[in-house]
DNA sequence: TTGAACTTTCAAAAGTTTCTGAAGATTCAA
DNA sequence: TTGAATCTTCAGAAACTTTTGAAAGTTCAA
């Protein structure tokens, strides 16, 4: 077995406390843990520098990679006379959130409301159901589609905070003088 | 084995639609299922009761009554005669959400920050660390108390939301006949 | 007291998610 | 081409979560 070296405590620590961020909101720690580790180091990493740095086998480096290309937080760069791939952080790790809780969100709202008033229909049918049930089951109904209106406008609001996120993990200090010599490209198929 | 009787299909649904938002916002999805199934039905229910309709262990529903119980959103109702304890669904389900989400997006935030922070001290302490980490792991920390005070600010409007959905849930329909004669009793030890 | 009816607790089973590691695929220099 | 370096995939391992079921605990009528 060849030694192999983490980074740096405070990385460690930093990337973690990312990966519960990300955690949070429904995604593999993995993924904040790799996006912070990119994001910290000025320019880019190899996936097996980052496998190292994180202690993470190839195959969770290399998924975790793929998943947060398709989130557009992290991007493919290539370096002239390398064979590997190397990586780099987007800033806006925000909009990734906002894009995926506003779907999921949505979706389940949707579900809900929707078992919610086919279980009134069904007990209807039935012939109304125990006393008092159909009620019950009516004001379920509206609850979940006043909370599908409710989640609507919290998509508006929350969009408006996360840009503000974004904002501030960009500007001053971007880019290293290595990282510009670079020619980017974005990730393509799939 | 003796046989048991699950309920009418309509309430499975219902009962497994709110098993999904309760499961959303970070509680076991069987929290929701019993509660549903109290809500839905009208007048208490005893554990036992429960379990057959929801075909559930008995031990999985005393663990779910007790956790219910601890947020105040079932309360065990005392019938004359009756050996066994019988229980209720309190409307404001969402009472319940709010309060847990509010305490752990808190929670969360702040230890996110101050984490970032000892990173931070972390670094400079041992002589600044890579170019660039330092101001990258300087606008982490600002993103999370940012992040913080959004945090405070949701939660107030999100509570307004919430009060909101507790309001439709009560009113017309409330206790049965049966239900009125019950004398009520709020949990008490633990 | 005793025992029947019911509830709670908790170790182990079952279920779910995430990660590892190795085999196969890909890329590129020679 | 060939082979060395690197990446991807995926079956099984490991880690984690939830449920079961049986034993211990409670309560109450007799």
């Amino acid at each position: 077995m060849t030694m192999t070296h983490p980074s740096h405590p405070a990385v460690l620590l930093a990337a973690d406390a990312v990966g519960d961020v990300i955690e949070y909101w429904g995604f593999r720690k993995a993924l904040g843990r790799v996006w912070a580790v990119l994001y910290l180091w000025d320019g880019p990493l190899s996936a097996g520098d980052i496998g190292e740095r994180l202690q993470m086998s190839a195959g969770a480096v290399s998924m975790a990679l793929t998943e947060l290309q398709r989130w557009a937080v992290v991007k493919r760069v290539w370096l002239p006379g390398e064979r590997r791939e190397f990586f780099e952080a987007e800033v806006d790790l925000w909009k990734m959130i906002a894009k995926v809780i506003s779907e999921r969100e949505r979706y389940l709202a949707r579900g809900v409301r929707e078992r919610l008033e086919q279980a009134k229909r069904m007990v209807e049918e039935s012939g109304g159901g125990v006393k008092g049930q159909r009620e019950k089951l009516e004001k379920l109904v509206s609850v979940a589609q006043l909370a599908e209106h409710v989640i609507e406008a919290f998509i508006q609001s929350r969009m408006a905070d996360f840009s503000t996120f974004t904002g501030a993990l960009s500007g001053a200090g971007e880019g290293s003088a290595k990282a510009r010599k670079v020619r980017l490209e974005t990730g393509r198929k799939r």
